[in-house]
RNA sequence: GGCCCCGUCGUCUAGCGGCCCAGGACGCCGCCCUCUCAAGGCGGAAACGGCAGUUCGAAUCUGCUCGGGGCUGCCA
């Protein structure tokens, strides 16, 4: 599993639920490690104590072990490694590269607004950077909060390589000072990050493209700890919403587990996930875990954001389902099904239905939902309205209700003996006319599982019951 | 506002100077199959943002422009 140096880390912040963006992230990590035989950590970032969450942490561990995306080291926490991040900055502070700044959140941002209403690059005006240390001991006898700040270059050129986006450079003078330690005492994620980065050995950093410009920092934080060392960068493209905006917890993300409670496969979310920002050479749409990362590469990573279509997922889930053994299926769904219809479900029906559904679902939600008819209690079965009244004005309904009642009283109880063609010949009403009454009548709805099928899973006395109690409602 | 990234069918993409009057997939439309609905098969409509330039030749290279997005936080 560790065949070769390449180190990479997923290495999100429990801020929320995993949404689609942070498991494709963690996918790509994932398939970047198989593929070359890496190790792939799992380091949880929460620098911000204030909006990290325990659950959180639970949560999307939870959700990549569904996924399939366990991980080979780790999970690191940052919150258990403060002290290392501390004596960073204390060193960066003692070798003059970072400083102590005493204005408060509010002082900065009124700058800042000030700075753009008169049309002046806003960001952070430097005032704490040159201050005397006669200065300094009044601020802190003012009892003003202190945090270090990280003194950036004023000239010169930041440039490094990034696989996907090739060279990207700015200039310093664009990149303001920064926080790397807060007036409480705890540290900022780019002071984590260049530290864990270095410190765990990363060698290949593949995340969001919203990270993009954070990377100078990083950098600079690394040679400020003395390392001239790059690691390989890769900035996937982002997955935005409808709007074209970035997915976030408060902007239109999903979360994975509402995915996995609308019935699809992890093994469908991943093969989409894969095809959002990547695509092999040879064009295949539908692939297991393994050929991914046996196909899987960096330098296919494609350069735009995506948008995420529900349709293509559903058609790559129904693909999935169709794909898995019967007995893997039904495990599936029962969980569905139980939530739907209780615990102990009959077991021949459950296969049964599974059966025959696989080959038309999209979905396991979908797939148990249709078989409803089977595990309702007679008493609350129904036929849906809606239902009802596209068959109720069928051509000669009540003789086809009498003949099929007729049929399943004496026919022998096998699916191909129940067929109900043969025994509607006579009436002289074509299948396709005459069926979907009986759907509505044996299924509740006009259009669901195979009849035939049904009928048979339903039993002789239940299915005639059904029937007479349409026929009943005809007068 | 400043900096950075991106721009091929509705969507996801293939394409890396001639094989492209642009290929595949989802979706959509039509036909076939069919016990309903699906699934499946066959066929169809549908795109290189714009303008210059380089070149014998550009979706592919360059510039400009327009458009979209990201960052600009004591969030990550």
């Amino acid at each position: 599993m560790t065949g070769s140096a390449v180190r990479v880390r997923f290495s999100p912040a429990p801020t929320g639920f995993l949404h689609v963006g942070g498991a494709r992230t963690a996918l790509f990590n994932f398939l970047y490690a198989r593929h070359v035989g890496g190790t792939y950590i799992l380091r949880i970032e929460d620098t911000d104590v204030a909006r990290s969450r325990t659950e959180w942490v639970d949560g999307i561990q939870d959700t990549l072990h569904w996924l399939g995306l366990a991980w080979d080291e780790g999970p690191f926490l940052q919150s258990d490694r403060f002290d290392r991040y501390l004596a960073a900055a204390a060193r960066m502070h003692e070798a003059g590269l970072a400083y102590e700044c005493y204005c408060t959140e509010d002082e900065v941002k009124a700058r800042n607004d000030a700075a753009l209403a008169a049309g002046r690059t806003p960001g952070y005006d430097g005032r704490c950077r040159d201050l005397t240390e006669a200065e300094r001991s009044e601020r802190r006898d003012e009892g003003r909060p202190v945090s270090l700040r990280f003194r950036t270059p004023t000239t010169g050129v930041s440039e490094f390589d990034d696989v996907v986006r090739g060279a990207v450079a700015v200039e310093w003078s664009t990149i303001p000072d920064f926080i790397i330690v807060r007036a409480n005492g705890t540290p900022i994620f780019f002071l984590a990050n260049a530290v864990d980065d270095l410190e765990m050995g990363i060698t290949h950093v593949i995340r969001g493209e919203d990270l993009l410009d954070s990377t100078h920092r990083v950098l600079a934080l690394r040679r400020a700890m003395g390392d001239d060392t790059v690691p390989t960068y890769a900035h996937l493209p982002l997955i935005v919403g409808a709007d074209r905006a970035k997915l976030s917890k408060r902007h239109g993300a999903v979360s994975l587990e509402d995915f996995r409670d609308q019935g699809f496969l992890p093994e469908a979310l991943l093969n989409y996930l894969a095809l959002l920002g990547w695509a092999p050479e040879d064009g295949a749409e539908v692939l297991s875990a393994a050929e991914l990362a046996a196909a899987f590469d960096l330098d296919r990573v494609t350069h735009s954001a995506a948008f995420f279509d529900h349709q293509k997922l559903e058609w790559i889930n129904g693909e999935w389902i169709r794909r898995l053994p019967l007995a893997e299926l039904v495990e599936r769904v029962r969980p569905h099904a139980e939530a739907r219809y209780g615990p102990g479900l009959d077991e021949d029906r459950l296969v049964g239905a599974v059966r025959i559904g696989q080959e038309r679902a999209t979905t396991l939600v979908q797939l148990a939902d249709q078989m409803d008819f089977l595990f309702v209690d007679a008493a609350a079965f129904a036929i849906a309205p809606e239902s009802w009244d596209r068959v109720a004005g069928t051509e000669s309904l009540a003789a086809i209700l009498d003949t099929v009642d007729a049929h399943l009283g004496d026919c022998e109880w096998t699916v191909e003996a129940i067929d109900l063609r043969p025994a509607l010949e006579p009436l002289g009403v074509k299948p396709r006319k005459a069926l979907p009454a009986v759907y509505a009548a044996i299924e509740g709805r006009h259009a669901g599982l195979p009849l035939f099928d049904s009928i048979h899973l339903l039993g002789r006395d239940e299915a005639r019951r059904r029937i007479a109690a349409a026929r009943a409602r005809l007068g």
